[in-house]
DNA sequence: CGGACAATTGAAGCCATTCAACATCCGTGG
DNA sequence: CCACGGATGTTGAATGGCTTCAATTGTCCG
C-alpha cells in the first residue's frame, strides 16, 4: 500500500567536512541501471553503436544539460551531484517541479511530443550519464525490454506526480516541509546511507518554489521543526532526531 | 460522501440514460483510439483474443471501476460521461487528484508496480472500454507499436502532471480556477465538444479538492468571476465569455 | 578580508479558511 | 404534478496562516 516513491528525493553527498569528495552511485543502484545491464555495461561496449551511452560526463554547477523546448534526445541518469528541474511560464517566475539525485533519472519527460518540458539544472558539481535513444532505436536494438523498461520509468513518475500532488496541494507549510524532509530520508536509507544526518543540496528558495511557500517560510518552518526537537538544522545539514513525530505532522489532516 | 457501490459489468440500466442526451465519443477522438485502431476496431474482431477489448461498458453515477491497490488488468477509454480519480491518504481525507472526461484514459496510473495507485469513480453515467492489457500480451500480440503507443500515452500524463503541479503550486485562486476552466475549455475542444459552452459534472467540492482550496472559495471565486464578465456560470453550466482575460489572469505572476 | 549572496528574524497586511446561516437544486414519494 | 427533505451551493463575518517588505546576520569564494 504504501510503497515509497519519493525518488527525486536523494542527496548524494553526506560527509560535513569533507569538501569535494563525491559519493558515486553504483550501477546497480543507478535509474538508468536495468537500461545499462541490458545494453551490457558489465561487459565493456558490446554492440553498441558509438555514442550510445556516454559515460561519466562531468556537469558544473548551474550547468544546463537540457532546456525546455530542446528537441528530446536522451535519458540521463545521475551518477553523482543533484539536479533540479524547472519551467518557466510564459509570462512568470521560474518554478522548481523536481529534485534529482544521483541514481535517479532526468529527461523522461522529454518522451512526450519529442520535447523537454523542462529545464535540467545542476546544484552542484555532477556526473551523469547520457543514454541516446534515438541511436539505439536506429541501431536496431531489441525494443520490447527497452520499452518495458521505459514504460515502468514513465510509470513510477505518474505515481510519484500524482503522490506529490496530494502533497502539496491543500497542506500546511509545516506538514509539507515534514513530508519533504521524511522523503529525503527515507530515500537515503533505501541506498543504505544514513536517512537521519544529510545535506540538502539545494537552496531555500529552490525548497520554497518546489513545495509552493515563500523563503521565508521555509526558514522559519525548519527553525520551528528545530525548537519542536524534530530536526537538528545547521546550514544545509540536516538530522531527522523525531522521524515519528514528522510523519504524524505530515500525516495529519 | 459518495457510497461505495459495487461494479455491475453488463448491467443493462439504460433507462435512465436513454432520457439524457449522451455525447459519445467517435472512436476517432478517443484516448485508447490509436490503439483500438492498431487492434483493428473497425473491422469487428480480428485476431483478438476473446475478452481483450470490452466496449461500451456502462457505469453509473458514483461507480467505482478501480481502487487504489486493485492489481492492475487494464486501461479504460471514457466513451461517454466522466470520472473523477482520487487517492486515500492514511489518516487523512480522500483527494480528488484528476478528472477525465470522454475521450480520455483512465487507469494509467497502475502501470507502476502492477498496482491501481488511485480510485476511479464516475460522476455521471458513462460508458467505457476496457483493454485488458495482458490478455493482449498473451497473445503475442506484436509488442513494439503497442508500447510506443502506451510510452506515448504515459509521457503525455507527465507532461500533463508537470503543467497542473506548476499551476496548483503558489497560484491565487483566481489563477488556479482561470486555469481550471481553460483546461477544460482545452480538452472538450480537443474532443470535438463545445469549449465555451459546457457542463461542468463535478461537484464544488470536487473542484476545491483537485485545487488545493476549500469549496466555499471555488463559489466565491466563480461568482466573481462572473461578475468580472469572464464567464457565465449557472448551477454546473459554465459559458466562456473572455477566454483572453482569463489567460491573462492565469499567467499573471 | 571583503563583497555578494543566502538565510534568518521581525512586523504588518492580505488572502483563504472556517464556522455559520441561508438559498437552491434535485430525487423521491405521496 | 407538487411537496418534501437531504444534498449541494452561496453568502457573510471573523480568525489565522502565509506572504511581503525590510533589516540584520551569516556564509561562501574570489
Amino acid at each position: 500500500m504504501d510503497k515509497p516513491i519519493e525518488r527525486h528525493l536523494f542527496s548524494g553527498d553526506v560527509s560535513k567536512s569533507a569538501k569535494k569528495k563525491h559519493v558515486e552511485v553504483e550501477c546497480q543502484r543507478c535509474g538508468l541501471g536495468a537500461l545499462c545491464q541490458m545494453l551490457g555495461y558489465g561487459e565493456g561496449d558490446v554492440a553498441l553503436p558509438e555514442g550510445t551511452l556516454l559515460r561519466r560526463q562531468p556537469v558544473s554547477r548551474g550547468e544546463t544539460i537540457f532546456r525546455s523546448g530542446d528537441p528530446f534526445r536522451s535519458f540521463f541518469a545521475i551518477k553523482s551531484g543533484s539536479f533540479k528541474t524547472l519551467i518557466v511560464p510564459p509570462h512568470g517566475q521560474e518554478k522548481v517541479i523536481g529534485f534529482h539525485f544521483a541514481g535517479e533519472m532526468v529527461g523522461t519527460d522529454g518522451i512526450s511530443g519529442n520535447l523537454y518540458t523542462c529545464t535540467a539544472r545542476a546544484m552542484e558539481s555532477s556526473n551523469i550519464c547520457e543514454l541516446r535513444l534515438e541511436k539505439l532505436q536506429q541501431a536496431g536494438y531489441p525494443e520490447p525490454e527497452l520499452q518495458e523498461r521505459i514504460i515502468s520509468i514513465l510509470g513510477d513518475e505518474i505515481a510519484f506526480s500524482h503522490r506529490l500532488n496530494a502533497t502539496l496541494v491543500r497542506q500546511s507549510s509545516e506538514q509539507r516541509l515534514a513530508a519533504f524532509l521524511l522523503s529525503i530520508s527515507t530515500r537515503m536509507n533505501e541506498r543504505g546511507i544514513s536517512g537521519s544526518d544529510f545535506r540538502l543540496s539545494m537552496s531555500r528558495s529552490d525548497i520554497a518554489s518546489y513545495l509552493g511557500l515563500a523563503s521565508e517560510t521555509v526558514s522559519r518552518i525548519l527553525m520551528k521543526l528545530q525548537k519542536l526537537g524534530m530536526i537538528k538544522i545547521r546550514n544545509k545539514q540536516v538530522r531527522m532526531l523525531d522521524p515519528d513525530g514528522l510523519e504524524r505532522l505530515a500525516n495529519s489532516g
